[in-house]
DNA sequence: GCAAAAGTGTTTTCACTACACCCATGT
DNA sequence: ACATGGGTGTAGTGAAAACACTTTTGC
């Protein structure tokens, strides 16, 4: 162990952001164009360095989601997802990130034109098809931050941060198909989200926007953990021998 | 935001360490004595500074893992469990600490008397409990830790890494039952555990020692996800109404 | 034999799937 | 009327809790 006078060594600390919302039901990740070297030009992450000595991490998240995405961070959802420090992982030297995972409702319209001039919604499959590439290691950041949200749809009430403060039945399914990647069943969705103590509050009202019986209302509920969990079913690649079947 | 010439400020980088094994079935984390300031004489998370430059975190979370309790990190389970930055964590200044969690099996003895001369296994008990307090904000990154242990067992094969490489589905059991903090019918734990795919892999020979009927030994299978899961019940402080008690 | 621990069978309950069917609205 | 999306009934399937019961050891 280093002696009482020996002085570890600093590094830089930056946040980086997976920003992730749906746009006609299909999940967008916040991307922006490098304007500056390494990586110029190229795709990456929101992010920046912590600004001073005294910032809290999660207020630095806060401040890079208003900064980049035009995003007000105390309406969203908004949790550390890790930290990644590979020595190699930034060409300018020993840069650490903690990366968050930012939840948003789908907005209307792209990102207003403000600080953030290059910054854009992108569907997620561009970049877990391999068709685009992202900076860094914002890649592995990206797959991570999908992975996180996925489960924790699962067992948490995360999936009503994608959307607005009321919504309806099937607006929560189309989350939970954007995120998961298949379609669920709507008439036994229907019944199994609200057979989930305080997942959701009934609204009074209805909503008549679109043609066909109008759908209640709901909000998110005062439960955090869902129990029981919405459980995804695993993928049909092959089902997976019980125990009797080795009798 | 900033101009290209400002400087972003540097930090101090650590790693602490949640290393929790079981002891005669009870739960237990590895905690030193503090022998300088600030909080000297008190009880803490082991963990230490990055050594170098180009030292990768979990890099350093093995090194202190060897240095500071012993433990060898290739055969241990090691993640990270999140980062604490808090700008007033530590009264010395700006100390960021990246925080992993390890599990070892356990050990019959507790820490040889190497280089960590105050490091012991306390019962986590004694810290949920309120009856001892741990310095800095190790009393949160230790609940995080264990919180993450108890989710993880339900639905990945971590239990095993509290094990032996060989062990009997008791054994288990008692993993699961320290980490929950409740009891388990051992006999539907007997075939559940069993009917989870890749989870256990029987080795050929059986037996143990003790009084009673020899118990079957195995070992981690191939699978880490457990499909489907272990799940816990939800604790009897009160029976969830469901859908149909609202009608 | 008896206690103790391992392992099995069986019943009941309950959640989930699949799908037929009914309801309320716009055009 | 009929298309469209919202919502309900119900039978079949499988997982899990509860618990009686059998097996294999040490003493």
């Amino acid at each position: 162990m280093p002696n009482e006078t020996w002085q570890p060594p600093p590094v830089l600390l930056t946040v980086d952001l997976v920003i992730l919302t749906l746009r006609s039901s299909t999940l967008h990740v916040l991307v922006i164009e490098r304007g500056i070297a390494p990586y110029k030009g190229h795709w990456a992450l929101p992010g920046g360095f912590i600004s001073d000595a005294g910032e809290d991490i999660v207020d630095a998240a806060r401040r890079e989601l208003r900064e980049e995405a035009d995003l007000d961070a105390t309406s969203l959802h908004l949790e550390q997802l890790g930290t990644y420090g590979r020595p190699d992982r930034d060409p300018r030297g020993r840069i650490v990130s903690v990366a968050h995972l930012a939840i948003a409702p789908g907005l209307p319209e792209p990102e207003a034109g403000t600080d953030a001039s290059a910054a854009s919604w992108c569907p997620v499959e561009e970049f877990t098809s391999g068709r685009r590439s992202l900076a860094f290691d914002h890649h592995q950041i990206l797959d991570d931050g999908l992975e996180r949200a996925r489960t924790k749809i699962e067992h948490t009430s995360l999936a009503t941060a994608f959307c607005d403060e009321t919504f309806t039945i099937t607006d929560l399914q189309r989350v939970y198909e954007a995120v998961w990647g298949f379609e669920l069943d709507p008439r036994n969705f229907y019944r199994k989200v609200q057979a989930v103590p305080g997942f959701l509050t009934p609204v009074g009202s209805d909503r008549r926007t679109t043609r066909g019986r109008p759908a209640r209302l709901f909000q998110a509920g005062p439960e955090h953990l869902l129990r029981p969990p919405m459980m995804r079913p695993l993928p049909p690649d092959q089902n997976p021998p019980t125990q009797s079947e080795t009798k």
